[in-house]
DNA sequence: TTTTATTTTCAATAAATATTGAAAGTTTAA
DNA sequence: TTAAACTTTCAATATTTATTGAAAATAAAA
């Protein structure tokens, strides 16, 4: 099983950009091998594929697994693990945003909390404090927002789309 | 100079948060240094307070003026430079999409049109073209959110938010 | 000019992250 | 049971990214 030039360099692009993202490089390629392939891949065809160790493939598979964006499937008659990608858009968006607010908005909204609460008005934080309150409450309106996409459909997102321009 | 207790949990949470979200500890530190200060600081007294080395304090605050987050003052009979962050919120808001829009979303958009171009529409790249015209759509959606967020005040925000709850 | 203060650069180094691959673990079949 | 097929783990290693600090560059003052 190999891939075309416009394959290869999809999976490619896909790495790099995942980087910039902020994404583990294999984990956004393992990902893009799955999003653009009809059926559920083996370790095995990721490795080769991919020209990655066993444990890298194993690990990022797993990883995407972890992050809903992707299914372990069983072939009958097949002692291996398949792995297929989730193809529709808006599940993989909402699903790649919920992840995402809760690893980087729900944290800050708790040290922001913690931070408010264990710190003295006093001259001396009126800065602080000051910045503390702003961004809570603007991080609390992006989460709301993000929440809201995750639970909408395609529709909404459009209805929102029209009367936001 | 030097800083309260709460003040260094405020520039190290931030600085870890930052860390989580992409973006360099370092550079992060120096901004919630710079947000909680009444004043703008020197070079001097960013190493001082966050105890690092002048190159790392440097780099850093020029990588904030140029993400326009900060900006670069003079003190008239003092030969130094300067450094203030831009304290009002929606501004802050605004500058980090617009850059990461430019940098984590363009890119995207461009190197879809490039695949999308050179991919022949046979069976082997039908998968594959599929999910192209998909985050295409979506990309482009997206996009157009981000770029109308950027253009918009805080007003046009709260409708937005009511419209869509 | 020359000196002094300050900023900038960047090679060297350190720290953080990702990857490998082989050993240990698990599951199914003989 | 035991063996074979496969998955998982993780210490060692490689790669990438961030930081230091001193030398070079720049700008203001003497």
């Amino acid at each position: 099983m190999k891939l075309t030039e416009q394959q290869q360099k999809f999976v490619q692009t896909w790495g790099s950009l995942g980087n910039n993202w902020g994404i583990n490089k294999t984990m956004a390629q393992v990902h893009a091998l799955l999003l653009i392939s009809d059926k559920a891949l083996s370790t095995e065809d990721m490795m080769e594929m991919l020209q990655i160790s066993r444990g890298n493939a194993n690990m990022n598979a797993r990883a995407l697994v972890e992050w809903g964006l992707v299914n372990k499937e069983m072939v009958p008659g097949d002692r291996r693990d398949f792995y297929g990608a989730k193809k529709d858009i808006w599940v993989i968006a909402r699903q790649i945003t919920k992840m995402r607010r809760q690893r980087e908005i729900e944290p800050i909204i708790s040290a922001l909390v913690e931070l408010k609460s264990e710190t003295p008005n006093d001259q001396q934080h009126k800065e602080m404090l000051k910045r503390v309150d702003d961004m809570q409450d603007f991080t609390i309106k992006i989460n709301k927002i993000f929440e809201k996409f995750e639970k909408s459909d395609e529709n909404w997102f459009y209805k929102v789309l029209l009367k936001m321009m």
